[in-house]
DNA sequence: GCCAACGTTGGC
DNA sequence: GCCAACGTTGGC
C-alpha cells in the first residue's frame, strides 16, 4: 500500500542555511524549528519521499529557490537537549522531547528564483489562507496541495 | 535597520 | 483562562 506523495514548503534563511548549502551536504536534519504548528506538520504529516519547495526568507529577494524531498521520518531534534545550542529548550528531556525534525535531501535548484513578489500575483489561484500570501503569516513549514505545487513550479 | 504581525510565557 | 509583556519572524 503506497500512500500518495505529499507536498510541503519549508523556509530557510540563506545566511543560516541556503539551497547551495543543501546541495553541498546532500541531506540535512531540519533542526531549529520551534513552532508547534510547523513541528506538527513535520512530525505528523511528512513521509519519506514527499516533495519540498525550498524557500529563502529574510533575504533580498525572498522566494522559492529549489526542490528537496523528505528523507526520513520525524525524530527528536537533538539541539533541544544541548545547553550550548541556540535551539536549546530547558523544558525538553530525552524522555519527553518537545521538538521533532525530518531529514531533507537536495533534489535540484530551480532555473531561477521564483520571487515572493511574483507568487503574490497568483494569490487568488493559490487560495485564501495560503501562508506565503496570507497577510502576517510566519509559518515556516506548511503543506502545499498538488495543484499549488504545479502552479508554483509552472512559474519557474 | 525598522517595525507590524504573530506566538509564547507567566502573573494574576 | 485572560491578557500584557516579551521575543521572534520576515518583508520591506
Amino acid at each position: 500500500m503506497t500512500a500518495r506523495k505529499r507536498y510541503w514548503l519549508m523556509k530557510s534563511e540563506p545566511d543560516a542555511f541556503s539551497i547551495d548549502d543543501l546541495e553541498r551536504v546532500g541531506t540535512e536534519p531540519w533542526n531549529g524549528v520551534r513552532n508547534y504548528q510547523a513541528r506538527n506538520f513535520m512530525r505528523d504529516g511528512m513521509r519519506v519521499g514527499d516533495g519540498v519547495l525550498f524557500y529563502h526568507s529574510n533575504t533580498k529577494v525572498p522566494g522559492i529557490v529549489g526542490i528537496a524531498r523528505v528523507a526520513s521520518h520525524a525524530y527528536p531534534d537533538d539541539t533541544q537537549f544541548e545547553p550550548r545550542s541556540h535551539y536549546h529548550d530547558p523544558k525538553a528531556t530525552r524522555e519527553q522531547p518537545r521538538w521533532y525534525l525530518v531529514d531533507v535531501a537536495f533534489e535540484r535548484k530551480l532555473a531561477r528564483t521564483i520571487p515572493l513578489e511574483e507568487i503574490r500575483q497568483h494569490a487568488d489561484a493559490l487560495g485564501e489562507g495560503f501562508p506565503l500570501t496570507a497577510r502576517g503569516s510566519r509559518l515556516s513549514v506548511f503543506p502545499v496541495t498538488a495543484a499549488q505545487w504545479k502552479l508554483l513550479l509552472s512559474l519557474e
